[in-house]
DNA sequence: AATAAATAGTGGACTTTGTCCACCATTTAT
DNA sequence: ATAAATGGTGGACAAAGTCCACTATTTATT
């Protein structure tokens, strides 16, 4: 393993510049009608089509109670639909209704052309600065 | 510029990729007597030196009501200073007592040995997906 | 010089996000 | 048959952060 001090510097140095930069993505995104942990609530559904709450709760690293309201509030707002598992009578369903999957697409276009934004306008002193970033983390990772 | 929906799916998927890893850091980081924006409120003036309100602001995209709390706090534990600046009765100047610096070097070593650890146990498997988002986006950077 | 507008910061009230805990129902293991 | 584990809900609360109104200066405008 190369220089450790060297290598953690450069990670904590990328960490606090990509933190930056999801938390302006982030806080473009909070126009919508769903917060953060809603929209990626619809996608951890629509990727995984019928899926149990246990199973959203650990990609998503949530508490089970918080995930429980926001559910409901997707159901609520007759986003994503529940049926009661036939192997698993303690479990429930999620899916997408055909509502839910039309807003999560609105929404995932929306985030798309943020980021699309995004790489437009990054200045190219930025856009070095996060390559060599990248670089350096690459290299650590191969050499260790 | 290369086809466009692949660049940006290709970022989004190292976002949710890296926005998990940090906040892997951020959780362990949670033992702490200080919160992150805390220990980050020392990092900023740590490498100010002296700093008024208003820049810390700026660079933690915070809003000032809050950031003034954070003073406050960090004021009352005997961390930081305040000094009323002598250009601009308007501002007062902040910087770290030797308390401060000691805690801030306390935190940023334990968050050295974090990142460390953090590194010393990511499974080869989730290297090599690090590696790969990063070399897509390097390329989509550098073609765009 | 007088006043309008901008800048720096504080504190109250509030929202959002998320956790902890107690609880019910069902299922699996002993 | 019963203990323990799993899946989920809801109450109470904590943490993080925003919005707004206010004070005190400073800079710009007439």
């Amino acid at each position: 393993m190369r220089d450790t001090k060297t290598a953690v510097q450069e990670i904590r140095a990328f960490n606090r510049f990509y933190t930056d930069i999801i938390g302006l993505l982030d806080a473009h995104l909070l126009d919508s009608e769903y917060s953060l942990s809603e929209v990626r609530t619809l996608y951890e559904i629509h990727i995984g089509k019928s899926v149990q709450a246990s199973q959203i709760m650990t990609a998503m690293h949530i508490d089970k109670s918080y995930l429980s309201r926001l559910l409901k509030k997707l159901e609520k707002d007759g986003l994503i639909c529940k049926t009661p598992s036939e192997e698993d009578a303690r479990a429930t369903l999620i899916s997408l209704t055909g509502k839910g999957l039309k807003v999560f697409k609105t929404l995932n276009k929306a985030s798309d052309e943020q980021i699309n934004e995004l790489i437009s306008n990054l200045p190219v002193r930025k856009q070095e600065e996060l390559v060599n970033h990248m670089k350096s983390i690459m290299d650590i990772l191969q050499h260790k």
